[in-house]
Order: C-alpha cells, then sequence, then structure tokens
DNA sequence: ATTTATTTTTAGATTTGCCTAAATTTTATT
DNA sequence: AATAAAATTTAGGCAAATCTAAAAATAAAT
C-alpha cells in the first residue's frame, strides 16, 4: 500500500510537470526530471497505473488520478515543511536545502509531520516562496506570474521562485531580491528582453530576460 | 563508497550485538535483530567483508573494522540526535521516537548533522540516557551497569534503559522512573530475584529481577 | 503521401536485497 | 567416538529498479 522512494519521486515528478494541473505529461520529460532512461520511465508507469495512481495511455502520456494528486501533494508538503525547518530552525540558506529535503519528503509518519507542522508554526509557504499543501495533500495553488509578463510602471512584489538552482538563488543573494522585495518595471528593453527595475523602491539594476521568467510576482 | 540503507542496518545491528566491544557476533543473532533469514545475513557479510567493513571468518562470526566501528558510531550519532531532536523539539515520548529514528538516522548530510547537534546544543546523551558518538563516530562508552548487580543500601542514579521497548518505557512513566532518577536498594528477594527499591527518596515499591535488569544506573 | 526523425515501448541483462530448501560445518549429546 | 542437533553456508530463484539496443508507433518534413 505504502510506495517506495522510486514511486513517490516519479509521482512527484509528474506532479511538477503537469504544474498542478491534469496536463498530459510525456514520458521523456519524466526521464529528465528523474534522471533515468526512458525505458525505465515506462517500466515504472505501468507500475503506477497498476496502483491507479495515474492514467496512463500507452504513446499519449500521462495524468495523476485523483488518488495520485493527492499522495503527490502529501509528499510536495512533506519537502517544504522540511525545507522550512532546514531554513529557519537549522540556519541553511535556501539555495542550501533542495537535496536534503529530497531525501527527508520520504520518511514516513503523518504525527511526525504533523508535530512538525505545529512546530513550525503551520507555515502557508516554503523558503522559495511555494505553498505548503494541506495534510490531506490538497494545494491551493497561488495566482501569481513571471515578472516578464507583468505591467509597467506598477510595483510588483517577489512571491516566489521558478527556478531552484542554486546559482540563480545565490546570484538573487547578490542582487539582494528574495521573497517578499518589491520590484517596479522601470523598461523594457525590446532587443533583449531585459528589464530595468527597481529594487524596493531604491536603486535601480537592469535584469535579464532569463531571470526575469523566473522571477514569481503578484 | 557509501552505504546502503541496508548496509547501514546490518553494520549497526553488529554494533549493537558487539557491545561496543570486539565481541564476536553470530549470524543468527543478526538474522534476529534485523529480521530476516539467516541466508540473507550470509550474503550480506560477503558484501560487508569486501568493503572491509567487517572481519569475517565463515561459520566463526563477525567482528566490526576499525571502518565499520567508525561508520557504526557515525549512524547511531545520527540515529541518537534525532532521537533527542524528536523529544526535546517535537514531543514525542521517549516510546515513540524509535521508529521514526530508524528512518532518519539514513540522511546523508554531514553537515545537516552538524547543524542538528548545534540546534540542540551538542547533547551528550539520548532520551535514553544513550550517549551520542562524537562527529568522528567515537564513542565513549559510559561506566554504568544494571540495577540487579548495584549494591544494597546506596543511592544509584538512573543512567539509561537497557531495552527500548514501548512496553518497558511506558512501565517506566507508570512507576514514574525515568533518567536520572535516584533509586536506592532496600531489599532483595532471593526467591524470585525482585527488588524492593525507594524511588527518588519517596516511595517503595517491588520491582521483578526482568525490570531491575534493564535499569541501567552509575 | 512518402520518407525521415523523434518518441516510446519491448526485449534482454544486471545489481541489490531478499527468500526457501538443501548441503555443509560446528557443537552437543549420548 | 559416533550420532544427533543446531548453526551456517550454498544453490537456485524472485521482485524492484535500473540499463542498452532494437522494434514499433507517432510526429515532422519533404
Ligand atoms: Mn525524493
Ligand atoms: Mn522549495
Ligand atoms: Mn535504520
Ligand atoms: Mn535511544
Amino acid at each position: 500500500m505504502t510506495a517506495t522512494v522510486a514511486e513517490e519521486n516519479y509521482i512527484k515528478a509528474i506532479f511538477h510537470l503537469s504544474k498542478n494541473e491534469n496536463k498530459v505529461v510525456n514520458t521523456n520529460a519524466i526521464a529528465n526530471e528523474v534522471q533515468t532512461a526512458a525505458a525505465t520511465v515506462t517500466d515504472m508507469l505501468k507500475k503506477l497505473a497498476d496502483k491507479k495512481l495515474i492514467k496512463y495511455e500507452p504513446y499519449k502520456g500521462v495524468s495523476l488520478s485523483k488518488n495520485g494528486l493527492l499522495m503527490a501533494g502529501k509528499i510536495v508538503r512533506k519537502h517544504r515543511l522540511w525545507e522550512t525547518f532546514l531554513v529557519e530552525k537549522l540556519n541553511f540558506k535556501w539555495d542550501e536545502v533542495h537535496e536534503i529535503a529530497e531525501q527527508l519528503e520520504h520518511i514516513q509518519s503523518d504525527d511526525l509531520i504533523g508535530r512538525l507542522d505545529k512546530f513550525l508554526g503551520s507555515p502557508k509557504i516554503d523558503p522559495h516562496g511555494d505553498p505548503i499543501p494541506d495534510a490531506e495533500g490538497n494545494l491551493i495553488p497561488i495566482t501569481s506570474k513571471p515578472l516578464t509578463i507583468a505591467s509597467s510602471h506598477d510595483v510588483h512584489t517577489v512571491a516566489s521562485v521558478g527556478d531552484q538552482s542554486s546559482s540563480f538563488l545565490q546570484m538573487l543573494d547578490k542582487l539582494k531580491i528574495s521573497i517578499g522585495t518589491k520590484i517596479k518595471i522601470v523598461e523594457k528593453h525590446e532587443f533583449d528582453g531585459s528589464l530595468q527595475v527597481k529594487i524596493n523602491n531604491q536603486n535601480i539594476i537592469n535584469i535579464s530576460e532569463q531571470l526575469a521568467k523566473n522571477l514569481i510576482v503578484k
């Protein structure tokens, strides 16, 4: 009844690739996400379909079933609660926690997660601004968008990051951009898509389109 | 180079069965400890011997190598630090933490354990009174003995418990006996080995030999 | 509409950790 | 010392998760 670590990682990968919706996910995309061969993914998809965790049509891709979606939500909840613990209590930096949470998310004990949640004050978002699903695995999606499609001359607030890589997160640290930072688009450069932005109503800097795309604001 | 969860569990089992010494451990004892068939243990012993973690002589039993002993110490350190976290920070009772620590002890990150240790104030003993090995895996054995061989009419202090079962720990809770409790042997009953003891210089109760054997005092 | 390219699945192997049953070695008992 | 009992190892197999290479299905390009 309880899923293996491998199964949990696949379920979570499908969840992330389908962006919390019912979007169909391809075999190759999963293979890339979990870093395995496509053939290995096919094997696993058959197993997950047998367990009714996904809807799988050969050659057509997969989506999570209702059960699969809730399971994914619970794993994501654990991942994000542990990340919050690591940053809030153990003083890890936000670019250092992903690998460890990747392991901790598989620890099996509902009681543990309930107590951890309480210990942390039942946080609603993790250190990267991502929402934490409830104990049943339900996730309330946050209505936010990349800075690239946000309106000019308006002040936006950084809600989360669209990339968890430490190179990206460390760059944000250097630029003094974090969750909650106010950003006003001063000018958009047609040429390379870069943006002239005002940070926290203070200094004005230029950021690349690549960076702006991964700043999720509300 | 890094050991699997199964390998770690076997190394730890051998460590516990050899009571931190160089005592030789039998296949059946390990099989019983890790709850597997004896043949499975033999397979694993060959693998651990190849990796130079144990000294293995077929039919003669095994003991940990220097490397194996340090690896065991590191796993035990993690187990006991996590137990301390669960009790001190998440308010688990001391009879509820073993199963979860059994999982958490396999999380791989030296940085994590270093920070956890610091967060907990570098505790020297875990919730059961067992010493916590240092970061290198070295353990300073505590010189303590079962209450059954302690002197009469002297006051002893409970240092640790010789049994982690929740039935035993819950019984101690009922008897108001915990780590640090003062116990004076009032009388030893020849007939069944039970002891008349005075708890914290207050009430006098009778405890069975079975119970006294698992009260480790100093 | 064919041909080509890409994606996905199938086929056949490997490794790890486990099992049962049979053979072997060691230990205990007549 | 011979035999019986217990402990341990070997033999052969199985399930999970992975791989590479080949076949099949789908999508893209001419
Ligand atoms: Mn994971
Ligand atoms: Mn996160
Ligand atoms: Mn364990
Ligand atoms: Mn303990």
